[in-house]
RNA sequence: GGGGGGAUGCCCGAGUGGCCAAAGGGAGCAGACUGUAAAUCUGUCGGCGCAGCCUACGGAGGUUCAAAUCCUCCUCCCCCCA
């Protein structure tokens, strides 16, 4: 029971009250019933990362050792939506997006959740048919000055962002749906820390026992800096080809694989002290450690053999700054040419290549653009047809492209 | 309802009449180096067949030889008071 205790904690942030799950979990263990552990998600984007994994994992460790997994897809509150920053002219999801996006989410979640024992809910079912006087009955549970002890709020409001009402009852419908799966511990990232104690609010407000809380960390992408996000461009979606998969783990600064071996793995506590202590002492070199955490990850999406297979093509074109095995092929734009020839920079704006013509200039200029191997000097470079036919063009390191 | 502040390049943010295609930082891109696409360093970072030209500082007009900078109106945002 500690064991499993421990493993439930690795990677958590906070889990709140303090003993109160441990009481939970041995209170299930004696009368044999299993907690039900729920998170919930709004489908608003299309693709998941591995940023909405780390829960996702904790959610499985949950299934793992017998309890119940409620999964609430919030098609509800995706619509409420979080109308925070410059969003007027950014079209509100509709339902069949919202509808597309829990789809997808449901088949991505499947790789990391028993989505044969998965409770899967949709919290529409339970929002919708609200009426006014329970709406209200909602909002009697809290204060305003609640909601702006809340950090994101009090921080927009010091610094005279914009905070809509709507964004006040999100906690509160997040709540509700607590109550109405009757949960007994919900999971969420850090920042959701102040809804899911909302959750306990709203929960003891409906008689229920207030929910156990477990918060994990946000992930930080691939960049080091930032929280993993599609917008910042530093994540690694849960469908990227393995090789994708692989080089973008590869890239993460040092430090970073500490948090990915503990929340983006599986690892139990145990294995992953482990190799955090191997690597502080140096018995473990870091570029081994970030090669066999590449490896790992890509295992759990992709299986062992496309793991071997991204690492191979990891060695080849990294390392050995060698051409990619499958470089794409295009057949030479006709728009590239007049009069038969071919002007270098059109012909990288052409293919794609660069965004410009200014932009292939600099790129020819820094040396970064090379035909057959051969780098391009002068930006007034031309060819002929015949010249570039079957010809490799590379841009930067990692941008190939077999002209036919 | 009244008063005040603000809108600058992908993002943050300086700039209050010419020296501004616009400081600085971040992201991105390229180059060097390496254990990797890490870190570090260097360069670059609106467009144009580019030693020149064009378009740009919320929008529309105006003043001026000259405007991101001054004036008018408009749009949007924020704050304070009520």
């Amino acid at each position: 029971m500690r064991e499993q205790f421990d493993d439930l904690l690795t990677g958590c942030v906070d889990a709140l009250p303090s003993d109160d799950l441990l009481h939970r979990l041995c209170a299930a263990q004696v009368e044999g019933r299993p907690l039900r552990a729920k998170l919930g998600v709004d489908p608003t984007a299309p693709d998941i990362h591995l940023g909405h994994t780390v829960v996702l994992r904790k959610l499985r460790q949950f299934q793992d050792l017998g309890h119940t997994a409620v999964l609430i897809i919030g098609d509800y509150t995706a619509k409420v939506g979080d109308p925070s920053g410059r969003s007027k002219t950014r079209p509100r999801l509709d339902d069949e997006e919202i509808a597309e996006n829990a789809r997808t989410y449901i088949a991505q979640a499947g790789k990391v959740l028993d989505m044969d024992r998965v409770e899967l809910v949709r919290n529409s079912d339970w929002l919708a048919p609200l009426r006014m006087n329970e709406v209200l009955k909602l909002t009697s549970v809290t204060t305003v000055a609640r909601m702006l002890e809340r950090d994101d709020f009090s921080k927009r409001y010091e610094q005279s962002e914009p905070i809509s009402m709507v964004e006040f009852m999100y906690p509160l419908l997040q709540g509700y749906d607590s109550v109405a799966v009757r949960a007994d511990v919900e999971l969420g990232g850090t920042d959701q820390t102040f809804n899911l104690l909302m959750g306990r609010t709203v929960m003891e407000a409906y008689g229920q026992r207030p929910q156990s809380i477990m918060t994990m960390p946000l992930l930080v992408g691939t960049d080091g800096v930032q929280k993993m996000s599609k917008t910042y461009g530093n994540y690694v979606g849960v469908d990227d080809a393995a090789e994708d998969m692989y080089g973008k783990i590869m890239s993460i600064p040092d430090g970073l694989m500490g948090p990915y071996w503990t929340l983006l793995t599986g690892a139990g506590h145990r294995e992953v002290e482990d190799i955090l202590d191997r690597l502080a002492s140096g018995t473990y070199h870091p570029a081994r450690a970030k090669r066999d955490l590449a490896a790992r990850i890509v295992d759990l999406y992709h299986g062992l053999e496309a793991a071997d297979g991204a690492a191979a093509h990891f060695d080849r074109v990294f390392k050995e700054k060698d051409r990619p095995q499958d470089i794409e092929e295009l057949p030479i734009p006709l728009s590239a040419i007049q009069e038969g020839r071919i002007w270098l920079p059109r012909l990288l704006v052409e293919t794609g290549m660069a965004s410009s013509n200014s932009e292939a200039r600099r790129l020819i200029a820094q040396g970064g653009v090379r035909v057959e191997d051969v780098v391009a000097t002068e930006s007034t470079a031309e060819f002929s047809v015949d010249e570039l036919r079957d010809c490799v063009v590379q841009v930067g390191r990692r941008r190939f492209l077999r002209l036919k």
